[in-house]
DNA sequence: GTCTATACCTTGATAGAC
DNA sequence: GTCTATCAAGGTATAGAC
């Protein structure tokens, strides 16, 4: 503390934007002041300016960071050889990879609107492309008559906003595990779609 | 507009809470200025003081307005004689509900966290009364061998999820008319926790 | 009941010393 | 690379005239 020299180009960054993004999902990007990121972080509010133009830049960051990982992450899961499986493989993967980032993912369901238009499109886009994976197994399965969803697109959709829904509810150390979320869900997944 | 002289009591007070949900709604609680609001209403801020002792109180009569509105219209709602029946209204008139207030329901799944603890736990109480409606429906039914899910309080909690859903992306006069999609989640959410 | 005026504070962002 | 100091703008809330 009050260290007044020194390079610390390459620790500080990651640093300010763990702290905006713990600060920005307690609070609300626009209820956290640039004053109170840096203060999280140790350094002056000026400091902040040499990593981020701009407050809503740092926040689009956030986002998109968020999303690259997440399709990142997906695409290195194990493909399974059926849509079933790969359907199962999917609600497991979203559950436990949400739960291992509750901030981020509250972030991109609440602060989009604090983007301008261009970055707003840009996560956006980046959202449709995730979905769109899982359209993508619901309709295999359905050309296969392993399902029999009434709409694909809705399906996705519900699907998703079930899923992600496990984060306002789960709590460490609580009733059930991750594991046994996973399986809840999962047969509530697989018979909502069901043929 | 300019009007020096008079009394509105009885229109300013509900224009007020009007305009405070509809920006509230589109931009966040933090984000948006009691002069942005009196600006909207047409009066000067100084006098929104009159309607509001603060604009946390603003915020939270929104809330438990929306909240206590939300469980006495399902209460006046007809009650089907079967489970199966009753879940059914239930999934109906909650994406009905829900479609007929946008605003409302935004504020009341973002903007909790604005509010503090004492007023967050009455909204918060509000919630769980509701939830616990729906796991009602969701016991009997299991009790009566026509549901099998496999935890009624996560199904409860991943059906709300799922249909509240629907006002992330319903846009009026689009693909489907509402009660197609009532039709479509319907049929996901009784197979999701069929026997 | 509403206005104007204002007290007092915090904001995002920048300039220049070190 | 970080600090201190600072700016203009805008924040909530109140006081007192009408």
């Amino acid at each position: 503390m009050a260290r007044k020299t020194g390079s610390h180009s390459e620790i500080t960054g990651p640093r300010i934007r763990a702290a905006a993004l713990k600060l920005f999902a307690r609070h609300g990007f626009a209820a956290v002041s640039m004053r109170q990121i840096a203060a999280e972080v140790g350094v002056q509010a000026g400091a902040l300016y040499l990593y981020t133009p701009d407050k809503e830049t740092l926040l689009f960051d956030l986002l998109k960071e968020h999303m690259d990982e997440l399709i990142a992450a997906w695409e290195a899961e194990p493909r399974g050889a059926s849509p079933r499986e790969r359907l199962e493989a999917f609600v497991r993967f979203h559950i436990r990879f949400n739960l291992e980032r509750p901030d981020a993912v509250f972030l991109s369901y609440m602060e989009l609107r604090n983007l301008g238009p261009g970055n707003f499109a840009a996560i956006e886009a980046l959202r449709r492309d995730y979905e769109n994976r899982l359209e993508a197994i619901l309709s295999e399965g359905q050309a296969a008559g392993t399902f029999a969803a009434p709409d694909t697109k809705l399906a996705t959709l519900a699907i998703i906003a079930m899923l992600t829904g496990v984060n306002t509810w789960y709590r460490e150390g609580g009733r059930l595990s991750r594991d046994r979320v996973g399986d809840i869900y999962w047969d509530m997944v697989r018979k909502s779609v069901a043929a």
